[in-house]
RNA sequence: CGGGGCGUAGCUCAGCCUGGUUAGAGUGCUGCCUUUGGGAGGCAGAAGUCGCGAGUUCGAAUCUCGCCGCCCCGACCA
């Protein structure tokens, strides 16, 4: 295949856009592969739209692998679907109207029109079954941002899988996981599969995959040691241990006056802000939960959520005073009479606690003696941590969360009366999982793990073309013959016939970033040779044309 | 949805505070000359509803109000 610079719709641009942040965003417009059409639109130019289809092709070959067998839902759908499924309430959801006032939605996946059609499944004979297809999703996200990193509309590749139990389930979802593993390796990605929360999807487990980038919306937690990584939301790191002061036989009332922060408290004292406590009460429901964690710590909302097995609500100030006679910065677990959740760093030790009286505090609260909580981990982890594997320093690391897998069950199947018949003529539900990747996102990361001042440098897997000709003024004809020859030898390639300066072609090439560029100058007619170069590597190598083809092949691996 | 910022040529921006001929620069674009292995130089040229609408004024890119769009932080979130 052969493209020419001088018809290609390829505008390069010399200055980012001045909106722009992440690498990914600024080289990926300037190296004329995608343009914004409003906040969260974007077009894929032509090459940005080869870049896509590669790694598209990528996901496909592999989902193939599995058994998935690729299909294409609407992305028009009836209001109903989501009201089976309740998730019409979301905020994100796009609902629009058709001129008879029908309610309708712009899917944001398609679990309730898989589980539609996983109602012509009838019996165990036809299962399991992997379905999947690339469309396009709408979301009405609050705040797009960062180029492809957070979009409103993208395509998305989504596949389901349909057992007859979770035993089932669970060699689906390892499959996936296995396809998952392969796709990002082709794609020449950095990315680690970790425990992740199930957010609006619904569902049991849920696990994603996170690319570590130099801008991205989410954080890895890793082990220095490069044995731990997990997403920040559900790291377990182990605190340092605290400075404890002697021992009290029993909790020890002292006045506290305006110390109602951990910072004020613990240097009012004089002592170590982790070995105090810290009070959080929510709302879960209907009753009053005191959620504690150390005073050094943070609560993860994500945990308490799961501790809790509910959302819940920040309690408000009148509920706080009804509830503990006093006011936020004073409240603790001593002599409360609501539910307590603690940390599992409070197991141990005598910790400074609130009184439930404005302006005091209590020394020496010990847990299991001066009051009974339910113990679990509801902290967020910190870099600094220690590792749970191995003891090592924890890091976070920006990142980019590439894809999403879930064990939903019969979350969906149940209230669409996805059933099938079983050995012994009873009918059961369809155990579902379903498994997403976005092609644009991981494109993005590509681009943010692999760029250089310069531009990009595309793994080969997915670059746009796989050889890059700049035409030095003056070798048009070489170029052309040299040109066709590797294109018949079956490589992609970009042939810069420009009518420009060599070095606006040298530029482009490195913005563009395809992993092997040919410069064919004034050597050819004199020794036969042309400059073979990896974008990544900068070394120029003289290459005699009639070992072009092999040594290219070579160089692209 | 809360806070902040921006909107002037394809792109990056100046001009606005302190209203006043025909609205500027760099880059890009077109033509010509020169040049030709890392965005070279020269000459000539095209290109702007100054986001939209109202208002104040003899006069608005500039001041006031409203709206829209876009970006950043937060909240939210695959």
């Amino acid at each position: 295949m052969l493209a020419r610079a001088s018809e290609l719709f390829l505008p390069t641009l010399r200055e980012p856009p001045s909106d722009a942040e992440a690498a990914s965003h600024k080289l990926l417009v300037r190296g004329g592969f995608i343009r914004q059409v409003g906040a969260g639109l974007w077009t894929f130019l032509p090459l940005g739209w080869r870049v896509h289809q590669k790694v598209i092709q990528i996901i496909r070959e592999e989902i193939n692998a599995i058994g998935g067998q690729e299909m294409l839902c609407p992305v028009l759908t009836p209001a109903e679907l989501w009201e089976l499924s309740g998730r019409i309430t979301i905020p994100q959801v796009f609902r629009l109207k058709d001129r008879t006032g029908r309610d309708f939605v712009l899917g944001f996946t398609h679990e309730e029109t898989m589980a539609f059609h996983a109602r012509e499944l009838q019996s165990y004979k036809q299962l399991p079954q992997v379905w999947y297809h690339f469309s396009t999703k709408a979301r009405d996200e609050p705040r797009p941002r960062g180029g492809l990193l957070r979009v409103r509309e993208f395509i998305m590749k989504d596949s389901y899988s349909f057992d007859r139990d979770f035993e089932g389930l669970d060699k689906s979802f390892d499959k996936h996981k296995q396809a998952y593993d392969k796709i990002f390796e082709r794609c020449g990605l950095e990315v680690h599969f970790v425990e992740a929360e199930s957010g609006i999807m619904g569902g049991k487990e849920s696990s994603g995959y996170l690319a570590p980038t130099g801008s991205g919306e989410n954080t890895l937690i890793r082990c220095e040691n490069g044995d731990y990584f997990a997403d920040y939301d559900a790291a377990r790191g182990i605190p340092r241990a605290p400075g404890f002061p002697p021992r009290l036989e029993a909790p020890t009332e002292i006045e506290t006056p305006d110390a109602t922060t951990i910072e004020s408290l613990a240097a009012l004292l004089g002592i170590d802000p982790a070995s105090t406590s810290k009070a959080m009460p929510v709302v879960a429901g209907d009753r009053v939960v005191l959620a504690l964690v150390r005073g050094d710590d943070r609560l993860s909302e994500e945990k308490l959520v799961t501790a809790l097995g509910v959302a819940y609500r920040p309690a408000t100030d009148a509920e706080i005073r009804d509830t503990f006679g006093a006011g936020g910065g004073s409240i603790g677990p001593v002599g409360a009479k609501v539910d307590v959740v603690a940390d599992d760093t409070l197991r141990e030790g005598q910790f400074v606690a609130g009184a439930n009286r404005d302006g005091w505090h209590l020394r020496g609260v010990e847990a299991g003696r001066d009051y009974e909580p339910r113990f679990a981990d509801i902290r967020q982890a910190n870099a600094g941590d220690a590792c749970p594997n191995c003891g090592g320093k924890l890091e976070a690391q920006t990142a980019i969360e590439l894809g999403h897998i879930f064990k939903l069950g019969t979350f969906y199947s149940e209230p669409f009366g996805a059933k099938f018949v079983d050995e012994d003529g009873q009918e059961n539900p369809i155990v579902m999982g379903s498994y997403g990747i976005g092609p644009a996102r991981t494109m993005a990361a590509i681009v943010e793990q692999h760029h250089d001042d310069r531009g990009i440098e595309w793994p080969a897997a997915v670059a746009p073309y796989d050889v890059h000709i700049v035409v030095i003024p003056g070798q048009e004809e070489h170029a052309e013959s040299i040109a066709t020859s590797l294109s018949v030898a079956g490589l992609d390639v970009l042939v810069d016939d420009r009518d420009a300066r060599a070095g606006e072609k040298f530029a482009d090439a490195d913005l563009i970033g395809c992993p092997v560029r040919v410069t064919v100058g004034r050597k050819v007619a004199e020794d036969g040779t042309v400059d073979v170069r990896e974008r990544a590597e900068g070394e120029d190598k003289a290459v005699s044309v009639s070992e072009l083809v092999s040594t290219v092949r070579e160089r692209l691996g």
